[in-house]
DNA sequence: GTCTATAATGAGATAGAC
DNA sequence: GTCTATCTCATTATAGAC
């Protein structure tokens, strides 16, 4: 987006604003070393602009927070909804199949990460990150309970796709695959490690080339059960 | 384990060492807020101890931290590795199932985390939140390289059960079970508001059951596309 | 091994000039 | 909207008495 942005416009034009510097620097940092782990001096030495604009611009720090995450979150959400929206027109009448639906709820964020941009990517680990922490910082509870109604609407056609599967084991899968989308997400890189590089963390493409028939046969197996 | 102490053993022997009573707080405060989310004072307070006696004991923060882990690292990774010998031992001879290994790769982890006491719980929460979190921290490296053996003996082993699957697809068999289990072991208690209640993250026995066949399931069937 | 006291640094926030 | 300077407080770490 940047680079077509400097090619495309007078230099004049060209700047990114003081806020988005402060928002891209705060998204990289906290998605690298947490909410704590960076003072506000980190972040505005990193977008390059005084301290004091990040309090002048956001407010405290929470809410400098708050903005970044804010920032990305209509997007991402509306797009796994929209996601959901195709493979259900695409099915014509009927459920999607499971297959599809795994593939509709990965597809938009592992798209995100791997061709969105530098932005991006760190939004979705910062996203990682919160989702796999407990909610005793009180700040972070709004940012994941926005997630909950996409993936209520998911667990609902899952449900559907699999009418005999008990409400309870269609959740119970729906939570294995969060799992592995939340750490899939981290790019932690322990997985080429443990590999040999047999397996590359940052190459979501082959990632949901097996997710998707790996955890449609898990949701087959426990709908098998009931 | 507290209470039984107490009521089993005479008075001068009840009491936690100071630096157990420091390990036990540090454990704790940073499973919920990450490193540095947490000062050496919030440490020494809830542990009921003066604050220099963090620095006395263990040294700088970083070094704490290293102490935290250490404590109980090499009791469950060789509880893990115990788990994968006596799955092979009740195989007698031939390999054991993809079932019989998810679940012994699985269960000593959720058995401390669900009967280990109040301890446990703490640090494998704190286990799942380093296993989600880059190597940006230097420090965080070693803890996690500590679970390589134990990822590479399971996956040995997962290779042996599936003598059909190329090397790849075990490792992306192997990589998205670790993401279900470090999601499952942060227990954010998200699965409980998003399924009413039907699932509830604390309950690994009910985990466990669906887990076993969800992902032997998955195994096959990514071992069925080589 | 423990406690009091303090040094040195970095933190968040903001007042006021431009 | 930006920059300089500063206030106030919390932090890590440690020295020195007990």
């Amino acid at each position: 987006m940047e680079i077509a942005d400097l090619e495309r416009r007078p230099p004049e034009e060209t700047k990114v604003s003081t806020k988005d510097k402060i928002l891209d620097a705060a998204e990289e940092l906290f998605a690298e070393r947490g909410y704590y782990g960076v003072s506000i001096r980190d972040i505005t030495r990193h977008a390059g602009v005084e301290l004091a604009l990040a309090n002048y611009h956001f407010g405290p720090k929470e809410e400098l927070f708050r903005h970044v995450i804010a920032r990305r979150a209509e997007d991402n959400s509306s797009r796994q909804m929209a996601s959901l929206s195709r493979a259900i027109a695409a099915a014509d009448g009927r459920p999607p199949s499971v297959e599809a639906l795994v593939r509709a709820f990965c597809e938009p964020m592992f798209e995100r990460t791997m061709r969105g941009g530098p932005g991006w990517k760190h939004y979705l680990q910062l996203l990682s990150h919160t989702a796999n922490t407990r909610q005793s910082h009180g700040f972070l509870a709004p940012m994941n309970e926005r997630y909950d109604p996409v993936v209520e609407a998911y667990t609902d056609a899952f449900k559907r796709a699999l009418p005999a599967a008990s409400a309870r084991n269609v959740h119970y899968s729906v939570f294995f695959l969060q799992g592995a989308i939340v750490y899939a997400l981290a790019e932690t890189g322990a997985i080429n490690r443990q590999s040999g590089d047999l397996v590359d963390a940052s190459d979501f493409d082959a990632i949901l080339d097996r997710m998707v028939p790996y955890f449609a046969a898990g949701f087959y197996a426990l709908a098998g059960r009931d």
